[in-house]
DNA sequence: CATGAATGAGTCTTCATTCAT
DNA sequence: CATGAATGAAGACTCATTCAT
């Protein structure tokens, strides 16, 4: 029916089309009025869904979040083996895959997140999943090795613009190398 | 002292001040009313050292951004060696430090530079150094290795927060590191 | 009464307001701020209305601009007779007591209007009128003498204050002399 | 020489560039800055030569208007009768060739001359100009002859624009048409 | 569920003007 | 004669937010 008007999904077509928006332009230069026009509704529609702007965004980060906080009560479950972690870079990349826009969104504006009151929120989650894929007590470098594991697995969304290749390619060389900085990490430790 | 009004020194103090303030706060967040009262002048008075808001991060990214050019020019004029790579990256890893807050202010207001038009310029940098760190021809794991190398020196401005340690010395883990996985891509490649 | 709120017309007292003032004291000294003023409204209501200060002008353009139109229509589908033209200056002189101020406004801020995106489109109405009213294979003299009459209507505005007597007198007077240079334009072509 | 700084004349150069964008572009669009970048000077420089802005439209007022006050002054002092009047309306239009430019922005701004302490003056230039031609005794027609003769001088500004022919030709054209009007007026008035 | 209308605070930017040098 | 540096006031415009309907 063309602009037949979807009822009930309201909600998650604001949490769509901001995502997208403020990946792309960034939090700040994403305006209501803009997410409104993309989906023809008054901006007064949408502080009928979302208390707030920062509000939005706080949903997003909650409801695309999830997998990484379940993933982080799995990760502090299991045994802290090496197989463990390597399970961890595994799971978290195939996390990435789906939040993606999400951590692009993260990444890219770091600064506004931080002032944001989900800037904690987030910051805490990198600590967990950074405890659970290092082990404290190891060398300096063992550790750099494997904070630089799951770090570098974020550098496929831009850094890696410049490698030709299809995307399922890099994603693949990119856990390689994740895994192998852990391995490499372990190895060296347990040397110690 | 005290109000002293420093003669000729002004642009200098709003690029330290704007710097700073668009680093810590975004550059979106950070008005110019506020650079301007940081300074004690009026807004007036930056729009006589600069045309505009972006002209100010214009002149930041020209000033502090040379040494990275520099390198990068003195990059293309080495032979393409592992040595090379590996100075690069140690003299990549300095520049990171005197640049450090431009550095942040980049790679926290990603999506705000992509809009800017530094955006490209700063793109094709990075490019430029990836270019001269990595083998188009070498398997694609070991190109990732390169430029995660590369990608993961900027780790220590946040990621590394988790792990204790002075600074200094993560500084050297991290390139260690990097050190490590350009020599396991020159390594594996020179097998295949 | 009083500060009641009158709904729904708030779109049309800003025109009126905004061409009483832009008239008076010229579009660039008249302020959003002096016309928000005077409705007793906030600039940003303004904005609802209208997106930019140019398209309040070119509102009152278009809505109080129609007269003029229809007229040059009208006279498009006339015979090109010399009472077609009289009948097109018995209706212009008629259309100008309507759209008075309009004109008044255009006349006083030629500068202004030449820069607005009106300039050209007020330029286009002027040429079709002038088309109209003169035949391009007259003398010079001739055509002159049509342009003259059309132009001189606009003189009542400012230029008679000089001379003493009401409105209305002047208002047939000044029709009567266009007749008059027209019929002159005209039995002058026709002998030659 | 090139850029040969001019002694001496910087006065005349900036009365010449500002007459030049005021009446091109409107006096309040024209900013200080614009004029002395045109003149590659500073803008204090300006204020060396002239106390305020509106000093400058004042001086080029005075400096050029003076051919119209003269002309005044010898009308005032001929007898009233018709060939006066032809022989004022010749000497306006040479008049009006050479300070055209100044005209033309007369012309197009005259919502901003009116706020202007020129404005007066003005008003009565022109008062006086159509005192000289037309004869307060007069039937109203006859009066709005006359200074419609003088009106439709400027009309060869812009309104005949439209009429195809050379500059030259239009101006005689437009004198003839004049001249014809206060013969008609004075005629008329004759036989009363 | 959603809109129309409006607000208050704030944005970047420009301007005419000043004055010590 | 002229400049470099600065100011105070104001400009147009945008934004997140509110609320009666």
């Amino acid at each position: 029916m063309g602009s037949t008007p979807r009822r009930g999904d309201t909600r998650q077509r604001i949490q769509d089309v901001a995502l997208e928006l403020f990946a792309e332009r960034g939090y700040e230069k994403t305006s209501l009025r803009e997410i409104a026009e993309h989906l023809e509704v008054t901006k007064a529609a949408l502080y009928y869904h979302f208390k707030t702007k920062e509000d939005i965004v706080l949903s997003l980060f909650q409801d695309l979040g999830r997998p990484l906080d379940e993933l982080i009560v799995w990760g502090e479950q299991q045994p802290r083996t090496l197989e463990t972690k390597l399970e961890l870079l595994r799971r978290y990349s195939a996390a990435l895959d789906i939040g993606e826009p999400l951590m692009r969104f993260m990444q890219e504006n770091q600064a506004t997140v931080r002032e944001l009151s989900i800037g904690q929120i987030f910051k805490n989650r990198m600590f967990a999943m950074s405890a659970l894929i290092r082990d404290p007590e190891a060398p300096m470098v063992d550790q750099v090795r494997s904070v630089t594991a799951l770090f570098s697995m974020h550098a496929r969304m831009f850094a890696l613009q410049a490698i030709e290749g299809n995307a399922e390619d890099k994603r693949k060389a990119v856990l390689e190398v994740a895994l192998d900085l852990v391995k490499q990490a372990h190895a060296s430790s347990a040397h110690g």
